[in-house]
DNA sequence: CAAGATTGTGCAAACGTTTGCATTCTTTTT
DNA sequence: AAAAAGAATGCAAACGTTTGCACAATCTTG
């Protein structure tokens, strides 16, 4: 009743050793057809679960990923969240999962946080991680997979999309549509993805034949918030020299800006074509619905897991880079 | 480089014995205050990191709770998370976060492959399991917290909101503002908050003096896709009989519902008034802003993981009730 | 100054597994 | 029929901690 039953309590049942009962709920053919049946029958009987503390003591690691995510409440880390479990899940895998809060500290402290539980490799989302931190990694001697970071080191391998090329894409769509003078609401400053979408966003213009003007890169955090502040931005731009479309850095804060603009009366796309980046759920939903480049988030989940599995099968990994799709809907509006 | 140190390189350099290292980490006044800073110092030198695995192992129990949730990718459940992520990294716990993907049978082998890794405690988000389960609960010794469920049993607590209030609140809220034929879309069949929603709207309906009526019940999920269903449902229904405002079970399908409307040309709040609940963080940004009812989803994630402590702590602790809040925005309209 | 109390440290067992090696028993080979 | 090979199982060590108990050294106390 309270006490979790041993491997040594089917032993004795069963009237065997607990090695012959170890060996026997891992299939060894080490031991004998009936005696195996015997034992996995008292095993059920018991409800045995094997006490992954030990296993994980004996073999030095547990099927466990650790996973290291900025936040938990963003739709894109949701997404990816979703990605991770369900790979990880069929491959028998548990996570643990730590929130840093952004901040880099944190993401050292919780390395070796999930290090001390003797993790089987180590998923890392968005890392905002500076080069100090790049030392421990050569220490470690689990693998790591970055999301959307973009780090080298021994056993460390990266699955991203590429960001360099979606902000390129959604710049050329705005181009192509016969916008002319295109803002950019960028994200947090120090990420990877962030200024990769940038300059995916420079290169676009230049391709048109463009001159990039920082006068027109916005700035901004992926914040809800930075959406709304965008449009005040906006507003006050003389009126012969406001752009007429804005790529933003994510989903989140072009959502944003499609709320107050609602709510100051700017129509969209009439007066404004907004371009998003992610397409989470929700904006599906937006009104009106937002033009964005899809991000494979639960493949790169489901990515990232598979890259490590391999890495821990000693099978050889490459980085990964997926490339966005356009997911047209009716934020953006063609001009002549 | 490559092996983690463990206690007893520390002893060795220090010229102790492990247990002293042990103690002296552990802070206890049985050794000196010289050797304690010694050792302290020897262990940030080779950054050490306890074995969570030796540990658990001896203990009996690891400084990890187990999380179980039907999904990973609905914002009120990523709310509930940020809660419980903050909550138990204030207190020194981990968490190892499994999906049932609404299944009860992998609810139950979950709650068994996390007591296989030891968690001090176990916090189970809305549970769809059924009465088969709750022998196998009163089978566990480590407390159990439920949020959102209602479960009962030695050691099990219960962090919830009080649906029924908050369905009676919204419901209260559409009366008051005249509307005298109101639906309700309902969420997940044998979900308990379900079930608790729909009868705060009747009783609300019954205490305003008007009967309930099975026809103006929609089916329903709690998905987008349901809400946009919904729409089309009102829209089927004959002229004299459409119901004048919609509660729905959660701010997800009437966003749905918000949207779809949009999209069929049905003007909210003029045509038709939309209640929500939860006050996800994209509620703020819907057109119109959603009227809902907050639920104090990250205080709930707070106050499980409380709940937990306490009860490992053999502290006394009681179920707790939160009531929620009517957020007033765009989407109900007073008519007379 | 002897006896007792106090302080600091070490020994060794225990937690529940896995696994290399040894052992026993049965079968095959010569 | 003896020797070799194979099959099935057991023994014991190891993983890295914690902790009750024993021990030694120092300090009080009468």
């Amino acid at each position: 009743m309270s006490q979790r039953p041993s491997i040594k309590d089917i032993a004795r049942i069963a009237g065997v050793s607990p090695s012959t009962v170890s060996r026997a709920l891992a299939e060894s053919p080490r031991v004998s057809l009936a005696t195996r049946e015997r034992i996995r029958a008292i095993a059920d009987e018991l409800a045995y679960t094997p006490s992954q503390a030990a296993r994980s003591l004996v073999m030095g690691s547990s099927p466990i990923i650790g996973v290291i995510s900025p936040t938990l409440s963003d739709p894109y880390i949701a997404s990816v969240m979703k990605g991770l479990e369900e790979a990880s899940h069929n491959a028998g895998y548990q996570r643990l999962v730590a929130s840093t809060r952004g901040d880099a500290a944190r993401e050292i402290e919780m390395v070796r946080m999930l290090l001390g539980h003797n993790v089987g490799g180590l998923i890392i989302l968005s890392s905002r991680a500076q080069d100090a931190y790049r030392a421990l990694l050569a220490q470690i001697d689990v693998p790591i997979v970055f999301v959307n970071s973009l780090h080298t080191g021994p056993r460390v391998y990266n699955v991203a999309t590429d960001n360099e090329y979606g902000g390129w894409l959604a710049t050329t769509h705005l181009l192509q549509q016969g916008h002319r003078c295109i803002a950019y609401l960028a994200g947090p400053n120090q990420g990877r993805s962030q200024t990769a979408r940038a300059a995916g966003y420079r290169r676009a213009l230049e391709d048109a034949g463009q001159s990039f003007r920082q006068r027109l890169i916005i700035p901004g955090d992926g914040s809800i918030r930075a959406g709304r502040k965008a449009l005040h931005w906006w507003l006050n731009q003389p009126q012969a020299e406001r752009p007429t479309a804005i790529f933003c850095y994510n989903d989140l804060s072009a959502l944003g800006l499609l709320s107050e603009a609602y709510q100051q009366g700017v129509s969209v796309p009439d007066a404004l074509s907004v371009m998003g980046f992610d397409n989470v759920p929700v904006t599906e939903i937006s009104i009106p619905p937002l033009t964005t480049v899809e991000q494979h988030t639960e493949k790169l989940g489901r990515l990232a897991v598979a890259s490590l599995l391999n890495a821990l099968a000693d099978k050889p990994v490459t980085d990964i880079f997926l490339r966005g799709d356009l997911i047209v809907r009716a934020s953006v509006k063609a001009i002549s």
